[in-house]
DNA sequence: CTGGATACCTTGACAGACTAGGCTTTCGGG
DNA sequence: CCCGAAAGCCTAGTCTGTCAAGGTATCCAG
C-alpha cells in the first residue's frame, strides 16, 4: 500500500532541509536520507523534490553549495547553512508552529 | 501588511471543514467566518479556496448540500457532513497527527 | 557482467490554494 | 433616496511546489 502523494508536505519540506544542515553540511541525497530516518519513514523525500528544493533555497542565498566528496567517496554536492539561511529557519519553524497550534484548535479541541 | 500565501495549508483545509461541520451545518460563508474565528485569524480562508473545496467534497460525498437561508435571511447553500465524510475527517486527522509529530522530530528535537 | 546502491539532474503532470474579478440581496447612514 | 458595506455565492486563470518517471555516472558484490 504505497503512501499517496502528500500534499500536507508542501511548504514544509524547505524548513526540514535547513534544519537537517543545522547539524553539519551534508550533501542532498545524505539529507534525505537522514530525514526519512529521523521521521521513521513518515515523510518520504522524493529525488524530483528533493533537488528543485535544493536549487530554491540556494537562490535564496539560505543555503550555500560546493562540490566536495561523500563518505563513501563518491563526488557529491555539499550544502551548508548560511547565516541568511539559519535566520529564515528561526522563521519557519515559528510560523509553522503557529500554523499547526491553529489547526490543533480545530481539529483537536478539549485534549 | 497581507499575509503571504500559506503553502502549509495544503492539504489541511478539507479537513478544517469536515470538522467545522461535526459541530452542525452551516453555509460556506459561516464555514469560513467560524475557521477564522476559532484560529484567531490565523488561518484565513480566501473564497477562492473554499468553495471548489467544497465541491471537491461534496464530488466525494464527504458531505452534501441543500439550498436553505441564513441566520439573517439570506438565501444559503447549507452544508452537513455525510457517514463517509464523518470516516474521512478520523483518517485526515490520524494523518495529520502523523505528520505533524514526525514534522515535530525534525524541527523541535528535545523539547 | 549484472544488479543494486550511491549520487545528481530534469521534464512534465497535477493538485490545490490564491488572485481577481463577477453576481445579487439586504441594510444602515447620510 | 442613494450609496456603500456586508452577506452570500461563483469562477477563470495563475502560481507554487510535490511527484512520477525518466536519465546519467560510479562503485561494489556476487
Amino acid at each position: 500500500m504505497p503512501r499517496p502523494t502528500n500534499p500536507l508536505l508542501h511548504g514544509t519540506l524547505d524548513a526540514l532541509i535547513l534544519k537537517t544542515l543545522t547539524w553539519g553540511p551534508r550533501h542532498g541525497y545524505a539529507i534525505a536520507r537522514w530525514l526519512e530516518e529521523t521521521t521513521r519513514d513518515e515523510i518520504q523525500i522524493e529525488e524530483g523534490s528533493l533537488y528543485p528544493a535544493l536549487y530554491r533555497l540556494e537562490e535564496r542565498g539560505l543555503i550555500a553549495a560546493e562540490w566536495g566528496t561523500s563518505e563513501l567517496g563518491r563526488k557529491a554536492k555539499i550544502y551548508r547553512l548560511t547565516t541568511r539561511g539559519r535566520a529564515q529557519l528561526r522563521e519557519d519553524t515559528a510560523e509553522w508552529e503557529r500554523f499547526t497550534a491553529a489547526v490543533s484548535r480545530v481539529l483537536l479541541p478539549a485534549r
